[in-house]
DNA sequence: AAACTAATACTCTTACTGAGTATAAAATAT
DNA sequence: ATATTTTATACTCAGTAAGAGTATTAGTTT
């Protein structure tokens, strides 16, 4: 006799890191259900309801808070047992996937976006190490410590070496060594290594020192996937100007890229890329508001994704503070 | 009252491509259940057998066909009702994940891979549009002018010109603008237009000329994800060394990468790439199977993955053919 | 008026790509 | 045995872009 379907139906949850920008904090929107508890804005899949996966996720972000988004994308997959508290008690099996959305930037000039109901919180409170608009965050020396002690206590030679080669390469010292787009692999390495309150929540461990603000289920783990995601998307897809306001000035724009990517960038190189890869043009106006000589307007170019195969934005990093 | 349980309950199916390098095609893995039929392996994922998704794909495949598998990576959640013919008769809803695999190159020397019981099927021969290697391939002209078509019945002018740049971005005629890694987006435009048979099934339509080898369900459109992942991945992660035995000629890791990404390089500047990321080193002993001078022997130095931050491939092309 | 803030223009070095030419060392054809 | 073909390998040269600056301009704030 054949497997009964009961054997492997499963509910799926769907979840949303929805990205704001709120110069000069990137932000991500936490539903606001609990005091003192963050959650990403989740849902159960209503295969009934709703055609696609896609159409349930504007659903559900609609309902829990009226945004206009812009780019939205599936991250991934995840089907590991064990995430969800309620499957040990005999629930069904549950397999989440996680989804990156931008708010558009004209949706917060207009809207409520940032009113009582909607907590959009600060992306790097949660991933202190992340940010390196300032040089290099305090927190990375307690953990170079801790990881290097974790790598110590390795049970042999070859396991000691890669763990080592793992931290080098996630976390280098240098601003040169630090590859920005590897959040998720560092907040995996921290998880391995007990540095994460997540993975400690069973175990009646305690963490050396605060790692950032903990989350429900994985949703940490999903963040990390979204603004992984994001900061390599920006690269080769002009997804920033979904955030900004219609009209803004170069220095504006070079901001939302150093706050996404966590890296500040070389203004004169940053600008002589805009006008090679003809991505913006003058609105002809000017920005009094600069507090210093008064800016040219620029508008976003949509035409070049047309003209061009491949108008990519190269972060032209800094390397000294 | 709260909704049912049932409500909420769907049925996961795995798909896996399965990549192998069979010197100078690329091939596929096809189940070989019915003849003429083509799919994709697959499987219904089953929650109380595995913890994880990726141990249930790994077992469809090990099932299905002894492989030794390198490489394997999540491609895309697919949740559009009405792929399966199955749900159409009260069926449980389906969501499909698809995966990326690569057969070990040491597979294949070693193993059956290549025996009666596995159908290895030419990937362009499901693709002709994709492989450029000989200049540009003979169906595009075809292509092109029914996509003019399809563009010159649109409803109104706006939409006129948007396909009309799609097309021109997607589908350009000469090697510059031909962007390799857009498979996916291809073969959807190509859906779109009604030049594959995928889409015509219900709709008592015929092809204009054959455009490829159908496959069930949507299995064409998850291989199109893999090719499009693998042709993006190995410029910025040295994954075809586990498509390649372990000591081989440059010419023949040209050749991979060029079947590959479906476009020729230019042989010097290839091997000075491979030179300057330090990726291979010389065995020490050559290759006379050349039918020329006799090539250098070259292994693939995993350390460099450690060393630098970046060992990209960056496709050296030629556009002349 | 001086100090500050920002915008904008321009330069210089280095790295890498695209597209070749030239030569070497073997196999195969005549 | 010599010519032709095949492949490997060495080297060149122009063009593009990135990284890292200096210098100047045009406003605000103190």
């Amino acid at each position: 006799m054949p497997d009964k379907p009961q054997n492997h139906s499963v509910v799926i949850g769907l979840n949303a890191v929805i990205i704001a920008w709120d110069d000069p904090v990137p932000r991500f929107l936490v539903r606001n259900k609990h005091k003192n508890i963050n959650e990403l804005p989740f849902d159960v899949f209503q295969p009934l309801s709703y055609r696609t996966l896609e159409e349930n996720v504007h659903a559900l972000v609609d309902d829990q808070a009226k945004l206009e988004l812009g780019y939205i994308e599936q991250l991934y997959t995840f089907g590991n047992r064990g995430r969800d508290p309620q499957e040990e008690k005999g629930g069904p099996r549950f397999v989440s996937i996680g989804y990156l959305a931008l708010l558009l930037g004209k949706a917060i000039e207009e809207s409520n976006a940032f009113s009582e109901t909607n907590l959009w919180k600060d992306i790097y409170a949660f991933f202190p190490w992340e940010d390196w608009r300032e040089g290099q965050p305090a927190i990375l020396t307690q953990i170079n410590e801790s990881l290097e002690d974790w790598a110590a206590h390795a049970t042999n030679d070859h396991d000691k070496q890669e763990k080592r080669a793992r931290i080098q390469k996630l976390f280098g010292k240098t601003t040169k060594e630090w590859n920005e787009e590897l959040v998720l692999e560092r907040y995996e390495l921290l998880y391995e290594a007990d540095l994460i309150v997540e993975s400690l929540r069973d175990k009646n461990q305690e963490l050396p020192f605060p790692t950032g603000i903990p989350m429900e289920y994985d949703h940490r783990r999903i963040l990390a996937t979204g603004i992984g995601r994001l900061r390599s998307k920006i690269k080769y897809r002009p997804v920033v100007f979904e955030l900004m306001p219609s009209s803004f000035t170069l220095l504006q724009l070079q901001h939302l890229v150093e706050a996404l990517s966590g890296i500040k960038l070389h203004k004169q190189n940053f600008r002589r890329l805009l006008e090679r890869t003809g991505m913006v043009e003058p609105t002809g106006e000017v920005s009094e508001q600069t507090g210093g000589r008064p800016a040219q307007l620029y508008r976003f170019r949509a035409e070049v994704m047309a003209e061009r195969q491949d108008p990519n934005i190269t972060l032209p990093s800094l390397s000294n503070s």
